[in-house]
DNA sequence: TACTTTATACTTGTATACAAAATACATGAT
DNA sequence: ATCATGTATTTTGTATACAAGTATAAAGTA
């Protein structure tokens, strides 16, 4: 995923849609705001053909609502809006942990296993950041190991819808330790190749995100 | 869904996505061919600024692949990717059965069951089209009954990029029958409000799509 | 003949200009 | 004062022109 071969030769498309896209996930465009168009083409330095494009792209992905001739605003994710996303993303997460026992490699797991060390050392350090980003990663990650291309795609989609609200919503330190307790027990059947073991953890540690996070939306 | 309300002010953006997309999925555009620009837009009746967007929606919706300085084509589903698709629909109308057995009033399910009756006619009388039509309905209005909308956004989505494969696929009288019978299966379980069954039964139905498929990509 | 190289045509990408629609504002009637 | 109506301003949508890149074909070289 993160290796820099094929970010090369990135179109202009590309490279907008993903500046754009880290402009709403990091929240600088609120959630419901309106897109000025002329704001931002202004600011990325690109002209309108582009940027609507673009777009166009994120509207697809979910992240940007396009109300013919009113412009386009932020995606405002309802409550229901993100049970639903947990819903789905918990079950898929539940199938990615089933296929990930059964396809990935002892050099693969072991790769996990040490990914999810160095989150239990930002975790004993309350290091919140870098905590959080490798766990974002660690489920990327798990994913993939399902050898599901569909798959990775939809978690991916919908792990970028919810990242800035699951973020807000991690902020307790007991929901934390929780958080951190289901990935111990996770990490343990990945070991184990116990696939119906490691699926049961994904889906439970997603809904217990649905509980850390519900009372921040 | 289907019904016409939301239906009346189409922008040209969506217009040219669906008719597009049409095009793609009756196969009029063939997996793999070149979309050629200025071909489609005298065709179409819009010029490139709104036909370009259009290739955007569809590429993130994954139905295109776009290249950058060398153009488009319609997405050609390699078997693996078919197969990861099945894989991850049949996963996710595993769920929708789950969740509609616990969520659908009974007139949802006496709607359903309706339907599944015209069916059953239609393979009776082997009028293949008008089964194939409604059993697309069949499973998107199933997955409606999940309330879940973003399962709903997965599945359709999974379903626009698989409509072609599957109605090729579909051809052999036994392939036919056995479908049938799963369906049936499905309706029982349905109509018992046996969330755990149809959940099953729609989980195989797919994994028998792929059987009835995989020999013909 | 095979392999470069170079010129040309064609396709794609981006910017901009113009048209259409929507919003904001002001004026006047009730 | 409130609402309606018409006008101005802003924003959005579409077409087109130009620039940049890619593929094609022709000519030259080994």
């Amino acid at each position: 995923m993160g290796t820099s071969l094929e970010i090369e030769n990135r179109s202009l498309h590309d490279q907008v849609v993903s500046r754009v896209r880290d402009l709403i996930i990091e929240g600088a465009l609120e959630p419901g705001a309106r897109i000025d168009e002329a704001d931002l083409i202004q600011r990325l330095g690109v002209s309108r053909t582009p940027f609507r494009e673009a777009l166009r792209t994120l509207a697809a992905e979910g992240l940007v609502i396009v109300r013919p001739s009113r412009g386009s605003t932020v995606r405002k994710l309802t409550r229901e809006d993100v049970k639903s996303m947990l819903e789905v993303l918990g079950h898929l997460e539940q199938l990615a942990g089933e296929l990930a026992c059964a396809r990935a490699s002892e050099d693969e797991v072991a790769a996990l296993v040490d990914l999810h060390n160095q989150m239990m050392k930002h975790y004993l350090a309350r290091d919140r950041m870098p905590y959080y980003k490798l766990n974002q990663e660690f489920h990327s990650r798990l994913t993939a190991l399902s050898k599901n291309g569909s798959l990775q795609e939809m978690q991916s989609n919908l792990q970028a819808r919810l990242k800035r609200i699951r973020y807000i919503g991690n902020e307790k330190p007991e929901y934390w330790a929780g958080a951190v307790a289901d990935h111990e027990t996770m990490v343990a059947a990945l070991k184990k190749r116990d696939g119906k073991a490691l699926g049961e953890a994904m889906a439970t540690h997603i809904r217990n995100t649905w509980d850390r996070v519900k009372d921040s939306i």
